[in-house]
DNA sequence: TAAATAGTGTCTCTAAGACATTATGTG
DNA sequence: CACATAATGTCTTAGAGACACTATTTA
């Protein structure tokens, strides 16, 4: 019975055939999401290159078991943390998948959840413990994941591309201050694809999200813009911007 | 360990001091909906009174564990079926609820589901195996419920009338053959309000999810309206009508 | 023919999108 | 001054909602 036992250690089990447990075991995925710094500014997944069998040396998401008195958010962001080294802002539940044959070694049942890190935080990762964490274009990663993972990206990317639509999540990805040319880029970069800047503008400027710092970016070739910082009331957190 | 052996008749547990699981287990609870025939249509909740401890002789969703090697969707099928005698044709997954402290008894994981059932499969239930089952008026439940059961029925309320507005779910609570004026009710009733039946008609007519049946309903005192059929293609299921 | 509900036609208002135009910074 | 991007203003169109009106059946 102690092999059933839950632990981080228990991944390193090579046996592939099924394990029968007295019930299912659960587990929380984690979708990471930010948009990279610098010039092909793409909307990216962090995913962790798994060292133990099943799956070995195949990309996953990051994740792992949920504690016994622990809360399911409180399992993703220790995950988030541990594997990714990552402080996430934002995190939501996004669908609980069951299949019983979506790990090979028993019945493991996993809450997905997704998160989304400002760029700035996203520099960091690399190399978080012994295993490797990389960055990957939403759209571009390394097909097959293990386990269910495609599946459960897709949903996410599905999600956050239906979710950006009506609701102002897109804030999350950003520093603190940002351009209302950056925060287009969001939009443009998570719907795939561009928008009128000067449609934008007007529905950003109404839904009364953000206000101005007074300053302008320095540098620039051209006419410099606003600094602009989010302002997210309460009830504006559900309900939203831009398509 | 064999009183962890998770079955049915685990809930005889009279003990209610916190249990300590080797990990946390799953179960799945199932909000029902339907609309009831007769005088006042009314959104309803189909609910069961517990004979056990905890929460003894309060109501509660129906629901259960999630057998290792079942699907969650399967667990939920089977739970709607044994616990109210009825087979739904729509069900959906809500949210998984996790707070370790949920059940008293011990940390147990639930996946939170709801489903629509026709007005017409709806009269059977009342007095399924041993238990008591009834419908509720949806916004009239006896609270509090046993567990967080009243958070997990606000959420689907909230889900619902939410989802109704963009997806064609209400034929799920109709016969299968209607008339504009029971479609357009089905709406009246989960938004809680009036809808104009010139602009309802106009929408959901040009949506082309239903077919006139070409027959009429008799009996009425009055002119007697058409009998429609719902028509709903693949991609019509997730995009949708009248708010 | 009166009552009641089914079903049609039309108007208004709002918001999204297209796009022309003006403003203001840097080389 | 040339250029590039920021920011403003205006027009068109599609859809939601309000509501006046016509049609058809039964008592």
């Amino acid at each position: 019975m102690t092999t059933n036992q839950p632990s981080d250690t228990t991944e390193a089990l090579t046996a592939t055939q099924p394990r029968e447990t007295p019930w299912p075991t659960v587990g929380v995925s984690v979708v990471i999401f930010s948009i990279q710094p610098g010039a092909q500014q793409e909307l990216s997944v962090l995913l962790v290159r798994r060292n133990k069998a099943p799956y070995a040396d195949q990309w996953a998401l990051p994740g792992g078991w949920v504690r016994t008195g622990e809360a399911l958010e409180a399992a993703a962001q220790r995950h988030l943390h541990t594997k990714a080294g990552l402080t996430s802002t934002y995190l939501e539940q996004l669908y609980t998948f069951g299949r019983p044959d979506r790990d090979p070694r028993e019945h493991r049942i996993a809450v997905a959840y997704y998160a989304l890190v400002s760029s700035t935080a996203a520099q960091l990762p690399e190399a978080q413990g012994d295993r490797e964490a990389r960055w990957f274009p939403a759209d571009q990663v390394p097909t097959p994941l293990a386990f269910d993972h495609d599946e459960i990206l897709s949903y996410a990317l599905w999600r956050l591309r239906n979710k950006v639509s009506y609701a102002y999540v897109a804030y999350q990805l950003l520093p603190p201050t940002f351009t209302l040319a950056d925060l287009r880029k969001v939009y443009e970069v998570i719907l795939g694809h561009p928008l009128d800047p000067t449609n934008f503008r007007r529905k950003v400027e109404a839904s009364g999200t953000i206000v101005s710092t007074g300053k302008r970016v320095e540098g620039g070739a051209h006419r410099p813009p606003q600094l602009y910082r989010c302002k997210l009331t309460p009830d504006q957190l559900l309900t939203g911007p831009p398509s």
